[in-house]
DNA sequence: AATAGGCTCAACCGCCTCTCA
DNA sequence: TTGAGAGGCGGTTGAGCCTAT
C-alpha cells in the first residue's frame, strides 16, 4: 500500500552524524566516487539510509563547500535570484560556487524573508501614496502579446493575476500549477527606457534588464535551442531559464 | 545562576522528475 | 509506451545554541 520507502528504516542511525560516519562516507566516496546512494550505506558500511548520505554528503562533506557567513555580493545575488526565480533553491545556489541549495533555502528563511516583508511593507506604504509599480505591472499585464494560459484568463482581475506573480519580476507571469513563465510584449519590446522615465523603482529597472538580457541572449538559435522568436506566443518555462543560468551566457549576465 | 523564548541550521519527509529496462 | 526505482527538490522539524530577563 502506498509508495515503497526508500529504505529499510529499521535498524539505522538518524540524527546528527559523527565524526566517524562522516570519515567513512567521505572515504568511500573518495574512492568509488558519488552515486547509487541506494546501495552505498551497504557497501560503505554504515547505518544510514542512502538520501541520507547523499545530503550529508551534499551540504555538509563535499570539499568545495564554502563555510562561512553570506558575503554581501552572495547576498545581493541571492536576492535577485529570487526575485526572478523565487524559491528554486537548487537553481539559486548553482549561481553560487561553493553554496547549497539547503544552505540558501535556510538564509532566506532566517535572514533575507524577513527583510523582504520588510521592504515589502514599505512599499505598499509607498504605493498606497502614488501607485507608480501598480500601474508599470498593469500594463504589462494588459499588453496585447501577453501569453495568458485560458485557465488563468478567467476574468479575474489584474491585482488579482499580480497577487499570483508576486515572486517574479513585474512584466511576468507565473503559472504556479505549471511552473510556466510567460512574458508579456512590454518586455520583449524592452522598453526599458519608458519604465525608468516612469520613475519606478530602481529593482523594477533592474530586474527588467536582467531579462532583456535573457531574451536577447536567447536570440543565438544555434546554441539555444529552447527559446526562439516563434516561440514567443508560448509560454517559457523554468528549464529554458535553468538552462541559460547554467550557460556561459547566464554566468555573464549575473556576477556582471 | 536559572530559565524561557527565539534563532539557526542540519537532517528528515514526502512528493516529483528522470532514467532505463 | 509504461512502470519501477533512483535521484532531486522544497517544505518542515527539532536539537542545540544564544540572548534577554
Amino acid at each position: 500500500m502506498g509508495r515503497k520507502p526508500c529504505c529499510d528504516k529499521e535498524g539505522l542511525n538518524r540524527g546528527a552524524w559523527s565524526a566517524w560516519e562522516d570519515k567513512t562516507l567521505t572515504n568511500y566516496i573518495e574512492i568509488h566516487g558519488e552515486g547509487k546512494w541506494r546501495d552505498l550505506p551497504r557497501r560503505a558500511g554504515l547505518k544510514r539510509c542512502g538520501k541520507s548520505c547523499r545530503l550529508r554528503w551534499l551540504n555538509y562533506l563535499r570539499p568545495d563547500i564554502k563555510r562561512g557567513n553570506i558575503s554581501a555580493e552572495e547576498e545581493e545575488l541571492i536576492f535577485r535570484l529570487h526575485k526572478l526565480l523565487g524559491n528554486r533553491w537548487s537553481l539559486i545556489a548553482g549561481r553560487l560556487p561553493g553554496r547549497t541549495d539547503n544552505e540558501i533555502k535556510n538564509y532566506w528563511n532566517t535572514n533575507l524573508s524577513k527583510r523582504v516583508e520588510q521592504a515589502c511593507s514599505k512599499q505598499d506604504t509607498k504605493k498606497s501614496e502614488s501607485h507608480q509599480v501598480q500601474v508599470i505591472r498593469t500594463k504589462a499585464f494588459k499588453c496585447k502579446n501577453v501569453v495568458v494560459p485560458s485557465h488563468l484568463d478567467n476574468g479575474h482581475d489584474d491585482d488579482q493575476m499580480v497577487d499570483r506573480s508576486n515572486n517574479v519580476d513585474p512584466g511576468f507571469l507565473m503559472d504556479f500549477d505549471t511552473n510556466d513563465l510567460f512574458i508579456s510584449d512590454q518586455l520583449l519590446n524592452s522598453d526599458f527606457h519608458q519604465a525608468q522615465s516612469s520613475g519606478c523603482d530602481q529593482d523594477l529597472v533592474d530586474g527588467t534588464s536582467k531579462i532583456e538580457d535573457f531574451l536577447m541572449a536567447t536570440d543565438d538559435h544555434d546554441h539555444n535551442p529552447i527559446f526562439q522568436p516563434s516561440d514567443l506566443e508560448e509560454p517559457v518555462d523554468l528549464n529554458a531559464l535553468s538552462y541559460f543560468l547554467n550557460s556561459e551566457d547566464g554566468g555573464q549576465w549575473i556576477i556582471s
